[in-house]
DNA sequence: ACGGCGGGCTGATCTGGATCAGCATCGCGC
DNA sequence: GCGCGATGCTGATCCAGATCAGCCCGCCGT
């Protein structure tokens, strides 16, 4: 945890740090904002927060902690979506699917808000321009579900690695979690390895690769950032996708 | 062109029929989807439509014909997102970016309707029963690409081809384009390549393979399913990700 | 009528990453 | 303070799918 001002405010939520890349929101759009924060829960590793298949149509905004979305094949293996930081949003794609096509459980202990389709839908009649923030959110959700399939389709494993860890920091950045020099990171290589479609054996080797060449350390549970440059370089990594230029210098 | 009615309503479009599978639109609702459709346009084979960078914020819905969208790495491979048939949007998701993270372009010549960001979000405000189905039209095209990156991740050649295939042919029927037993396809192996991570010469193999186990057949532009259980039993084909069950039967 | 080329198709070879098998360390519960 | 489950790490072997090299056919343009 970080240090807190005396009388935290909602400006403080990752969530609106995030969105304020976007838009400039209005004191009026952050107390809206405020009210989708009221039904905080907590949750501890592995208990499930959405369920493959259930059908109450509930989302979370994650306010602490780490959480990972991920499929299960009939089969046994899972592939694992993408992971969230707080200021993420858990479920929202399903939010209007009649049953949940994907699972969320916590990485980590989890802070989140409750937010039923009811909340989220009147909130947007309330301020259209929140309507926008939180659709842009999940466009940038998307992308980043697209740029990962573009890892799995075309990137080696290296490549892949460099580019996901990243990605990883630029979020990180973005909510006040990362500095350009490494981020805190509390993935296992199990978890790495089912997000990015390797065995845990060869997570383990690629960073042992990464390492080795000066570019990037990942132990203890932080990523540290060796030689920024060349792992852009090496990942190919363009954060255009992440569209993060907002009207708050970055 | 298959057959229309003298007077063909907006009934007709494959984007209506596709919405009702989520929601029963009002004739006031239909009314402004016609609306969006006046801008209609015309576009050859492989001319881009939309174009990595670019910043005019529009979005197109697709009339007739078929599209791909796709990512160019530096390094010349390109990865194919998904492809388009007729009722889906092109582009929705980088509306509301500043600038496009991919490209689209037509596979067969095209008729498209060109919608910009402002007829969309006007189009809301007047039917918020509009606005849910286009999202969750949206929500859909995100639950393809994660099974999309399923198949990347953890799905051998030989089921991804299989499950990619099912699921065009669901789409496909969902718009009326396609029966149970199989649907005419434009897509090369090259294409199918693309989209599926694979090289082109293993993509023939697999067809091949398919083929001679009595699965399915694709030749000559047609792909017909020849045991479909046995194909859905193969690649652990769940369509729930489509939330196809809507009011109207399916 | 013929060249060029986009597609389909095939065999031979190579390789990135999976799989198998196992060891070392650490934190935790009892 | 001991056992045990997670996690990190490593070597040896295997294999799915890439890559390379090429042939055949039908279509289209001149």
């Amino acid at each position: 945890m970080t240090m807190q001002p005396a009388t935290p405010t909602v400006l403080d939520s990752p969530l609106a740090r995030k969105l304020s890349a976007f838009v400039r929101l209005s004191t009026d759009d952050l107390r809206v904002v405020s009210d989708l924060f009221r039904r905080r829960r907590n949750f501890g590793i592995g208990v499930e927060m959405i369920h493959q298949g259930q059908t109450d149509q509930t989302a979370f905004v994650l306010a602490s902690g780490w959480a990972c979305s991920y499929k299960i094949l009939p089969g046994g293996t899972r592939q694992i979506v993408d992971f969230q930081v707080p200021g993420d949003f858990l479920g929202l794609r399903s939010v209007l699917f009649r049953t949940s096509d994907h699972n969320v459980e916590p990485i980590t202990p989890v802070q989140a808000s409750e937010v039923t389709q009811r909340d989220l839908l009147s909130a947007f009649a309330e301020t259209p321009r929140l309507a926008t923030a939180v659709l842009w959110a999940a466009s940038r959700d998307e992308a980043m579900v697209v740029e990962r399939l573009v890892d799995l389709g075309r990137r080696s494993a290296t490549e892949r690695m460099a580019h996901f860890l990243l990605e990883l920091g630029a979020r990180l950045r973005l909510v006040g979690m990362g500095e350009r020099s490494g981020y805190s990171c509390p993935l296992s290589q199990y978890l790495l390895a089912d997000a990015l479609g390797l065995s845990a054996v060869h997570v383990n080797r690629v960073l042992r690769e990464l390492r080795e060449e000066g570019m990037l350390t990942f132990q203890k549970g932080r990523v540290t950032f060796d030689d920024y440059d060349a792992l852009v370089e090496l990942a190919a990594f363009d954060r255009a996708y992440l569209d993060h230029e907002g009207p708050l210098l970055t």
